[in-house]
DNA sequence: TGATCCATGTCAGGGACCTGTCAGGTCGCC
DNA sequence: GGCGACCTGACAGGTCCCTGACATGGATCA
């Protein structure tokens, strides 16, 4: 899943970016305002984390925005210790949780699975599909119950293709969401990444839609 | 997706047509206001690049011409640096959004995926007609609940014809819509690929309007 | 440090599918 | 009937995607 982390103190964001990554997200940091807002409205993220005190242009303002513009991914704000008005203002602007600084990262990591789940109107943090299990706590893939090790790269893949299974996702999309775009692929890795999930989990749980992309059917066989 | 490109400044045109078409979209440049109205009043475009600054007829002009008569495509609108005064008046003269000159490439693109996104918010993505139903969140076109697959030609035009059903669409119509290409071919590629679709669907889906185009009928046996 | 394992990218080969072209054939209209 | 518009089957070249094999590079451990 795709993070977008505002947090202009580099050290903070340092940190946090690499817990996010630990914990198998796909993150990308920016510094300011004026470039976190347009990157939220212009692109899709499975989640927000947004410090409030920012340079250019402030958070709650950025909030504010995007909600506007009715762009509704989960934001969980980071507001300074005791700052109870801003954490009021926050949940008034749309954030859906707030995290008081300083926290510890397992704080963060447990309340982004929290808003990420809430949002995706999931009661339990288990997807299915026919067979396959996605477990997104404990990073875990079952087939009929039997958990199977996936690699990070496969288990990305599989969660996303997973959470938007009953849609056709385009290589480009996975590509994006798996791999974190920047780096221009004109390989075909995740052909063969394809290829290693579906000996693993059974060829018929990703589906081929030849010259569209793949898609995991919402109920499968 | 068609996008029709409004620049004069030949250069920036060529740059921003090459990104365009990178990115997937079928682009068609003009170079002045008349042309750019005329084009955007009488073509279905699925979004609209427009420069401000044009001779003819102004960009603003042009824009509120068409908000005047209905059309409601996404427009995204190009400024000079600082012209606070053309912003507003974008707005309010109905662009989508705007975006200063200078600018990134990305940038354009990323704005321009926020616009048709927001645009496309309200449309059904399930059409039926008669025994066909097409679902374009998994691009798949079933006959009496069986699903078919299609390629990818196939498919744009099954989609195509579905979205405009009940009235007849010209052979050049869906030339450009299917193909996208601005140069003329003088081959039946398009009958055959209607005879394709005809052998995978029943062939009175599709019905023949001899010297006008073909027709899908809005409520057919 | 070196051996080993694992994750991942790259490459080549191949098969299935897509699609434009062409050569007729059919149909409808004057 | 004659003409043009449209349909159909066949074919060939290209493209998309899969697969197995190999290379690389980082992590781990003796």
């Amino acid at each position: 899943m795709r993070v977008l982390l505002v947090e202009d103190d580099r050290r903070i964001a340092a940190d946090v970016a690499q817990a996010l990554k630990a914990a198998g997200y796909v993150v990308e940091t920016v510094q300011d305002g004026e470039e976190a807002w347009f990157r939220g409205d212009t692109e899709d993220y499975g989640a927000i984390v947004l410090d409030l005190g920012l340079p250019g242009m402030d958070g709650l303002a950025v909030l504010k925005r995007w909600r506007a513009s009715g762009r509704h991914m989960p934001v969980l704000i980071l507001t300074a210790r005791g700052s109870w008005a801003e954490r009021v203002d926050g949940i008034d602007a749309g954030a859906d949780d707030y995290l008081p600084k300083p926290f510890r990262i397992e704080e963060l990591l447990a309340r982004l699975r929290s808003i990420v789940r809430r949002s995706a109107g999931h009661s339990s943090p288990v997807v299915t599909a026919g067979d396959i299990t996605l477990d997104e706590r404990q990073m875990r893939v079952s087939v009929r119950g039997v958990p199977v090790t996936l690699s990070p790269l496969e288990y990305r893949l599989v969660a996303y293709l997973l959470r938007h299974r009953g849609r056709v996702v385009s290589q480009h999309e996975l590509d994006e969401n798996v791999y974190g775009h920047g780096e221009e692929h004109d390989s075909n890795a995740l052909e063969v990444l394809i290829g290693r999930v579906r000996k693993k989990l059974g060829s018929d749980l990703i589906e081929t839609r030849r010259g569209f992309g793949y898609i995991v059917s919402e109920v499968p066989a």
